[in-house]
DNA sequence: TACATACAC
DNA sequence: CATGGTGTATGTA
């Protein structure tokens, strides 16, 4: 193309030099910049200095919008009352261009690779964006980039407004409900574990040099032409990353006078490393790892050991336990990196540590390669280091909430706080409650352990997609489809899945990607059951030219839910549908029920402001309940979950669900004759009594399920009696009774922690709270799937519910105790039934399931317990299962 | 439930 | 030679 004036193609050390100038005026800025309007990451100061090239070229001279970003945000003059900044409009924006592809003048997407996630400084960028930009041109996919990012834009414009048109008042409202956030978050900050994140340094690439030792000082890729996985620390240099496109990380080298080596990933070789490092994890406590190249290990037991050793003194101060246990935490993380080494034969871990997963993860980022990082033990330390740095390096923040921030004028973890009215505004509740939480430095810090449950499934979906030449003929692509129908069943097969969702992703040639689904009664799983489906949506697509396909399959059999209660539907069809008539209800109430505040009433009052930032304002003399009604941001307001749980009659936290208070009110659940049976049994049953109280009303007639039954199908069949489950909830005298603070506290993280949810991003997905109030989530847990089960086995049904019992803290003892593949499992395993799955029903009766990281701060949480242990360390109860009660519908 | 987005690795 | 694949969560209708 153009590409004559910017063939000098100068030395890396010449455009090097990349001053912070985090405020750089926007009038500074080269015009190209700014095109991307609103959410050109120029303020950012990371891409300073890009596209002078481009700019002088074919990119629009654009307005100044980027000025949003300039010094008064940080600055704080205004923060009391939140009053925005961004007040100074962004109309001018960037927009003059009509809709359409000429609108496209956004660069915004010549930015994706250098994000500093955790990528290296000093290499050439502008070079970088020319060679992007330049074998870019004309191609579909800058084409699709520019018009998903003009899109972006007006998202971003839109938000703006909202933005600017709150009212002074309602700003102060917001900044109380920041306040309130901040303030929830502090309830949950926990300072007992000791959480670790191991990040593999350029993993794949390091395998690949560590076989072939050769490559170790020439740039590697591993990877092709397509897309990049990896790249060792050389190529990084020269400005190659992982998911750049090969062809492009190629020209980007070859301008720089050296040859990329690309490498062939090798897939297994990189598993079978993964396994050897995890075994050296393994040992040093509970762990996780979804990815081959990352894992997050719980070595809290270790480090209270060790520094319990070193102390040697059951008399030593606070401070010198802190000290000690800091000693011991880093030196056994180093021993841990030193260990993966040898064992790997020369691969290195970098690794973080830190009060919860999130943080240590950062941590991990922060001295990369082969380094170590401890993030500080105090509240004011912490907030220290945490509130300079930018918020894209919070794992669940990308590029669009990157924008978004930043056009807001939020670069860093501090600055959300000081704008939190801001925040508020721009984000749903859900999303500006998780922000405020990591502002502050609060995230979970328990690992999502299960046992190896047999029969429940624990993944939510599958899915296989390929991408190929364009390909516009029809029954080319149907062919492509089998392929991937029958593969994916293969897939299926192989953890004997069966869902009812068939969705199929389609990807045009434009690269606009749509995904169509559809369910089915039935349980599908074979080839021809997925292709059948899958075909008939993508016939209505056709005639259509694409370059990827892809099939899914979700809803599964026996699945699990949110909660991680295991699915009792697959074992106890009538039970779920019992819950089922329950959850109905259940949700009918909670339309009218009044909402309750996300305030908690133990804040164990800290102070919540941070270091550098305002005390949270407490003395407005505005009516705030006048102030408030005014604004809703997004409009979300209804499911709040924040009122998860402390609804009278929910049957969830009421007062006589308090664990240890075994005794229910019998009397007051007397109802109608009929159901005498049943509710003697279930007024032994407190926290699920008015479950039972619901259940009054016979359960309405079920619909007999004509389902079209086909051979592959489970039978479909109407029932003519109930079976109502019936347990108690017994001590175990065997143990000392739960304190009763402990108690209270539990309780109340039960109230507290469920406003805090929203999971962070979802590689290592965190039990998150979803959208159903725990009330709903028993429910779920009951009945998220709706297999009924051929009327013969009934009886077996009815007696697998018999006398079944377990003792619920032996089985979180043990779930919390067993690594993912129990190599070292200290704790025995209960006897009898499925006491996961009752123990799990159990929790999520009580929201108990969700509120790991809270209830682990609880007194009783001692050093032999991990995290999931301590969280019902005090739970001694046990949970009996009794002869269900069977009522016959006429 | 269906669909689109955002995100991570 | 020409911009991936798998999975989860959330928002919204």
């Amino acid at each position: 193309m153009e590409a004559s004036s910017m063939a000098d193609d100068g030395p890396i050390a010449e455009a090097q030099v990349m001053p912070p100038e985090p405020w750089r005026p926007a009038a500074e800025l080269p015009a190209s910049m700014v095109s991307g309007g609103s959410s050109s990451s120029t303020s950012t100061g990371r891409g300073t200095g890009v596209a002078k090239h481009i700019g002088s070229k074919s990119l629009p001279a654009a307005s100044t919008w980027v000025g949003a970003a300039n010094p008064q945000h940080n600055i704080s003059g205004n923060s009391d009352t939140g009053h925005s900044s961004v007040n100074h409009t962004a109309s001018e924006n960037a927009h003059d261009a009509a809709p359409g592809t000429s609108a496209a003048h956004s660069t915004a997407h010549l930015y994706v690779f250098t994000a500093e996630k955790g990528g290296m400084a000093g290499c050439d960028k502008e070079l970088q964006q020319q060679v992007i930009y330049e074998l870019s041109q004309g191609s579909k996919h800058l084409q699709h980039a520019q018009k998903q990012d003009a899109k972006l834009d007006q998202r971003i414009q839109q938000m703006l407004t909202t933005v600017q048109n709150a009212t002074e008042a309602q700003r102060i409202t917001l900044n109380r409900q920041g306040d309130a956030m901040a303030e929830a978050a502090e309830t949950r900050r926990d300072w007992s574990r000791w959480c670790c994140v191991v990040d593999m340094d350029m993993f794949f690439a390091a395998v690949e040099i560590r076989d072939q030792p050769c490559l170790a000082e020439l740039p590697v890729a591993v990877g092709g032409m397509g897309m990049i996985s990896t790249a060792n620390y050389v190529a990084r240099r020269y400005g190659v990353r992982s998911a750049m496109p090969g062809f492009i990380a190629q020209e980007l080298c070859r301008r720089q006078g050296v040859e990329l080596k690309f490498v062939r990933p090798d897939y297994r070789k990189y598993q079978s490393e993964a396994q050897v490092i995890r075994e050296v994890i393994g040992s040093f406590g509970p762990y996780e790892s979804h990815t081959s190249d990352e894992a997050r290990v719980d070595i809290t037991d270790r480090v209270r050991d060790r520094a319990a050793k070193r102390l040697n003194d059951d008399s030593s101060s606070e401070e010198a336990i802190r000290e000690a246990e800091i000693e011991a935490a880093a030196s056994l993380v180093a021993e841990m990196r030193a260990q993966i080494k040898e064992k790997t034969r020369g691969l290195t871990a970098s690794a973080g540590i830190a009060p919860n997963f999130t943080l240590a993860k950062m941590a991990a980022d922060e001295n990369k390669p082969d380094g170590q990082m401890l993030v500080p033990r105090t509240r004011e330390a912490l907030l220290e280091w945490l509130g300079k740095k930018s918020l894209r390096k919070l794992g669940g923040v990308g590029k669009v909430t990157e924008r978004m921030l930043q056009s807001l004028g939020v670069e860093t973890f501090s600055d959300v706080w000081r704008r939190r009215a801001d925040v508020i505004l721009a984000f749903t509740q859900l999303r500006s409650e998780w922000l405020i939480e990591r502002s502050l430095g609060v995230a979970p810090n328990n690992l999502d352990l299960h046992e190896d449950d047999e029969g429940v499934v624990r993944r939510k979906s599958i899915s296989n997609e390929r991408t190929f030449r364009d390909q516009g003929d029809t029954e080319a692509l149907f062919q492509i489809l089998k392929e991937l129908s029958k593969e994916l069943s293969d897939d299926m097969a192989k953890e004997s899945l069966a869902g009812k969702t068939v969705t199929v992703k389609l990807k045009r040639n434009t690269f606009e990607v749509v995904t169509r689904a559809q369910s089915t009664k039935r349980w599908i799983s074979s080839p021809e059951d997925i292709y059948e489906v899958a075909k008939e949506i993508l016939a209505k697509e056709c005639p259509c030219t694409l370059r990827l396909l892809g099939v899914r399959v979700s809803a599964f059999k026996n699945a699990i839910d949110a909660t991680g209660s295991a699915a009792l539907d697959a074992k106890q069809p009538k039970l779920a549908k019992f819950f089922e008539v329950q959850k109905g209800q259940e949700e009918g109430e909670k339309a009218n029920a009044s909402m309750t505040t996300t305030r908690s009433t133990t804040g164990t009052s800290r102070s919540s402001s941070p270091p550098g930032m305002p005390t949270p304002m407490v003395d407005c003399d505005v009516d705030v309940d006048e102030a408030c009604d005014g604004k809703k941001h997004g409009g979300d307001q209804g499911c709040d979950v924040s009122d998860l749980g402390l609804r009278e009659g929910s049957g969830i936290a009421g007062s006589g669900d308090r664990p240890g208070s075994g005794e229910p009110d019998a009397a007051e659940e007397g109802q109608a004759a009929e159901d005498a049976r049943r509710m003697a049994i279930a007024a032994k049953v407190s926290p699920l009594s008015s479950f039972f109280k619901n259940a009054q009303q016979p359960p309405p007639p079920p619909a007999p399920q004509s389902g079209t039954n086909t051979s592959t199908s489970a039978e479909h069949q109407a029932q003519d009696h109930w079976t109502i489950p019936c347990f108690v909830i017994e001590e175990d005298d065997g143990e000392e009774a739960l304190p009763a603070q402990s108690t209270n506290e539990v309780q109340q993280g039960v109230a507290v922690s469920s406003a805090a949810t929203g999971s962070s991003g979802t590689s290592t997905p965190t039990p998150a709270l979803g959208r159903h109030s725990v009330a709903s989530q028993l429910m779920l847990a009951a009945t998220s799937t709706k297999q009924q089960r051929p009327r013969s086995s009934t009886a077996g049904v009815d007696a697998s519910l018999r006398g079944q019992t377990a003792s619920l803290a032996s089985s979180s003892a043990a779930k919390a105790a067993s690594p993912r593949r129990r190599s070292r499992s200290p704790r025995r395993k209960p006897t009898g039934g499925k006491p996961r799955d009752i123990a799990e029903f159990w929790r999520g009766a009580t929201g108990m399931g969700s509120t790991a990281r809270t209830s682990s701060s609880s007194s009783t949480s001692t050093s032999s317990t991990s995290a999931s242990a301590a969280l019902e360390g005090g739970d001694r109860r046990t949970l009996a299962w009794y002869e269900p009660v069977v009522v016959d519908l006429c």
